[in-house]
DNA sequence: ATCACATGGCC
DNA sequence: GTTTTGT
DNA sequence: ACAAAACGGCCATGTGAT
């Protein structure tokens, strides 16, 4: 599809066409021969089309090349100003306060294109490797403009960029066409294309990056399924590349936005002059809100030239609308969203849209981000641009290349973020000191939440068997709570944080009081690895993640506390001003023995063996089950047994008895309605309501939707298979509760039964299975269901029915209460 | 006051 | 949380 | 192997409506 081939106006359109091409014609990449259930007309009015080229013209007489941004870079030193606002408010409080990642703070969302804000950083978009723009410097060095986004792209640019990376990946010498300024080099045609191309987004040095420039460059994005880095934000180059990152991330400072589809779909009604229910309407068939939105604003006739927005606008009302709360808080976060929306043209609309809902569906999200922002930096980074050709090919060919290095393992930036989640840190320290030295200076803090390490789920005990052949390892019963990450710092300070970064320290007053009773002596500072777990005190056993749930989570007094927990800590990371994250696990567990003390019922070691036979670890298995757990999990002891947050980020394992094909909780269910898929699974249902069958009332009961397990080939096929057995009311006979969220946008006839896997069954306060059976006005449903596959065999009515899903959820139940086997004898 | 709904955040 | 998909 | 994007149940919390 060649985009931006064109001229701005008719790109623009093609774009807006395209995507609706995409979403009705053939989503997913699929073979397209499945009928779309929908059909769209668009009648395009191009009203706004002019304004959108007077503003997204380029400026042709002030060509920009790469020479000139990077020797620009090159001499200026921070001023002490700068230097001050990026470092003594920006980093060294930060290090200061705990904090919540990741933040941006307005001071680095103020650096724009213009080289001086973050010296030597700055990389203008071309599609040539920057790393060998300084060999450019016949390139005119005149001109006053910056071109951050460059939205060109040939075929053969991505080509020839990929050839670059992957030269540089080789280790080999860069090829020579890709570089060089004689023969038909690709800057030359890089520059030819976009003066001969409207497709680039420029504007003044000094000026504010434009929103439309990194929409488009999301429209790239979107175009292409490719991941690679550099095929996709290298051109930004390192300042914009920290907007991406604020735009994916729609929080500010840890407060949230406190929007969601329904307030913005009011919000696009309103700024487009549409009714909710058309919006709604679309948005069914469309699949995507952004696109609909863009779509209804191309049809309004509008008056007059917006605004021009720029991304520091866009952020800056993003983090306006964070700080909005209270009384008539919907209706002022409408008008801030409107003030913005009025002023959208083209994709904009879109990616507005999206990045409200905290989902930009570009194919790209933050790890990339990070990847590219290794590349962008590398590359900029003053040492390196310094290089000669030979200097270059010596570091490539060098085992300790930092660019081979980086491009292999991308290792450097990863790490760091991965111990210090902050880019108000990161991007700083990449700034100023390169990314050979970041390790040095984004280290483990305590005080800042790192990266938690996660497992890799296991489908049975051989497969943990294969995967760590002679190799020492660990199972620990896996536990059914919250995941908690204790700090101390050394002033005493206590805070504990969730999976993702969030503090939860105020929800957990209890913990922060019993915590220095654990404590041994001389010990300081420390980062624990824990899961918080709900626990009964009379009976002293553990108790479901459902009750767990129940607790407060804000204005937590230890008094009127209702659910007591016990920590279960299995890991420990930072101990006395030291980071343990390099060492082996066996060693960070006998510091973790050494400094601590238990508690029953408060702070207990997570249980733990260090098995080696099938035998003993499925024996494990059922311990930890009965004893109300989920599992286990699996590590290495010694070899590769470093606590590696994110370049890693499923070290572990983890073995869950409904993972094992052949056990876990299995039903088949009733299929009884469907709902309008989005993004992906635009055209088809995206999720399915099931239900059990009850044979006293001769009713389906609806037990859980399920959405996950579907292959595309099941989505397309049951799209067709339930088209004719569609029906407008739902039958007396089913039993639903009849909400926005349960409520299907489509009823079938009882035609299919499926069998569903299940983690557990769960006293539901929405579904109707078994109702009155297990609670006296409840029903059950299912936690974490799956589809597994079509049971052919079975007639509606024999479905799992009921009296046998109550069955189940009592045999769960008797199970654990039963087996009660949580002495620790760690 | 009380309820319904939306949202975010756990799993 | 689970799962599928493309790279 | 990894990253991304589909989607699940259930809970507390905040806002708007009754």
């Amino acid at each position: 599809m060649p985009l931006y081939s064109r001229t701005e106006a008719e790109t623009v359109v093609t774009t807006v066409s395209a995507q609706l091409e995409k979403s009705i014609a053939s989503p997913p990449q699929s073979s397209a021969t499945a009928k779309r259930p929908h059909t769209l007309i668009i009648t395009d009015s191009d009203s706004d089309n002019d304004q959108l080229v007077r503003n997204l013209k380029p400026d042709h007489s002030s060509a920009f090349t790469f020479s000139e941004s990077l020797s620009d870079n090159t001499n200026v030193p921070p001023s002490k100003k700068q230097k001050d606002s990026h470092f003594e408010s920006g980093v060294d409080d930060d290090f200061q306060t705990p904090m919540k990642a990741p933040i941006l703070q307005p001071n680095l969302l103020e650096c724009t294109s213009d080289t001086k804000i973050i010296p030597g950083l700055n990389l203008a978009g071309r599609k040539v490797h920057p790393m060998f723009a300084n060999k450019t410097t016949g390139q005119k060095p005149s001109s006053d403009t910056v071109a951050t986004s460059v939205v060109e792209n040939s075929v053969d640019n991505l080509k020839t960029e990929k050839k670059a990376a992957d030269s540089m990946k080789a280790g080999g010498a860069p090829d020579n066409n890709i570089n060089d300024e004689e023969s038909g080099n690709s800057i030359d045609s890089a520059l030819k294309l976009i003066d001969s191309s409207d497709s680039v987004a420029s504007w003044k040095k000094n000026d504010p990056v434009p929103y439309s420039a990194l929409c488009k460059t999301f429209d790239e994005i979107e175009a292409t399924t490719k991941r690679g880095i550099s095929d996709k934000i290298f051109p930004h180059g390192f300042a914009s590349l920290a907007k991406i990152v604020v735009t994916i991330c729609p929080e500010y400072e840890g407060k949230e936005l406190g929007i969601g589809d329904s307030i913005l779909m009011k919000a696009v009604a309103n700024a487009t002059g549409r009714s909710i229910s058309n919006i709604k309407s679309d948005c069914d068939k469309v699949g995507d809100l952004g696109t609909v939105a863009e779509v209804s604003k191309k049809k309004q006739m509008t008056f007059g030239v917006g605004k021009i927005l720029t991304v520091d606008k866009v952020f800056a009302t993003l983090k306006e609308i964070s700080g909005i709360s209270g009384s008539s808080s919907q209706a002022k976060k409408i008008e801030r969203i409107n003030s913005l929306l009025v002023n959208c043209k083209g994709s904009e609309t879109k990616f507005l849209i999206r990045s409200l809902e905290g989902k930009l569906r570009i194919g790209l999200a933050e790890k990339t981000v990070l990847v590219a922002i290794s590349h962008a930096s590398i590359i900029s980074n003053i040492e390196c641009k310094a290089w000669s050709k030979e200097k270059l090919e010596r570091e490539l060919e060098s085992g300790t290349a930092i660019l081979k290095q980086v491009l292999e393992k991308k290792k450097l930036t990863f790490h760091p973020y991965s111990e210090l989640p902050n880019y108000d840190i990161i991007i700083p320290a990449l700034a100023e000191h390169g990314i050979k030295k970041l390790h040095e200076i984004c280290k483990l803090t305590p005080g800042i939440p790192l990266k938690p390490m996660l497992a890799h789920p296991t489908k049975s005990l051989t497969e943990v068997l294969d995967r760590f052949e002679n190799i020492n390892f660990i199972c620990e019963f896996k536990y059914d709570g919250e995941r908690a990450q204790i700090h101390q710092l050394e002033d005493g300070t206590i805070n504990i944080y969730s999976r993702n970064s969030e503090n939860l320290s105020v929800k957990y007053p209890d913990i922060m009081q019993m915590l220095p009773d654990v404590i041994a002596p001389g010990v300081t500072s420390f980062v624990l690895d824990c899961e918080a777990v709900a626990w009964d005190i009379k009976k002293k056993c553990i108790l479901p993640f459902q009750v767990l749930s129940t607790r407060k989570r804000k204005d937590v007094a230890v008094e009127d506390i209702q659910v007591a927990v016990c920590v279960y800590v299995f890991d420990i990371l930072y101990l006395n001003g030291k980071s343990l994250i390099t060492e082996t696990l066996r060693s960070r567990k006998e510091s973790l023995k050494k400094s601590f003390f238990e508690q029953e019922g408060k702070f207990t070691f997570a249980k733990a063996l260090e098995a080696s036979s099938v035998d003993e670890i499925q024996t494990f298995l059922d311990e930890s089950v009965a004893g109300n757990c989920e599992g286990l999990m699996v590590k290495t002891m010694d070899d590769g047994s470093t606590y590696e947050p994110s370049i890693r980020s499923k070290n572990w394992l983890k073995v869950k008895k409904d993972y094992l094909t052949g056990i876990g909780d299995t039903l088949d269910l009733v299929v009884i309605g469907g709902y309008f898929g989005k993004g992906k699974r635009t055209g088809w249902y995206g999720g399915f309501l099931l239900a059990c069958y009850d044979d006293d009332s001769e009713t389906y009961q609806s037990i859980c939707k399920v959405a996950t397990g579907l292959t595309e080939e099941n989505l397309k096929q049951f799209y067709e298979l339930f088209e004719p057995y569609k029906i407008d009311v739902p039958p007396s006979y089913y039993q639903f509760s009849d909400v926005p969220n349960i409520r299907p946008d489509v009823w079938f006839k009882p035609v299919q039964v499926w069998e569903v896997k299940a983690a557990d069954l769960s006293i539901s306060p929405v579904h109707h299975a078994g109702k009155g059976l297990c609670d006296p006005s409840k029903g059950i449903s299912l936690r974490f269901p799956r589809f597994i596959r079509v049971r052919e065999d079975k007639g509606p009515e024999q479905a799992t029915n009921a009296e046998q899903v109550a069955t189940m959820y009592r045999a769960q139940n008797l199970n654990s209460a039963s087996g009660n086997v949580l002495e620790d004898d760690f």
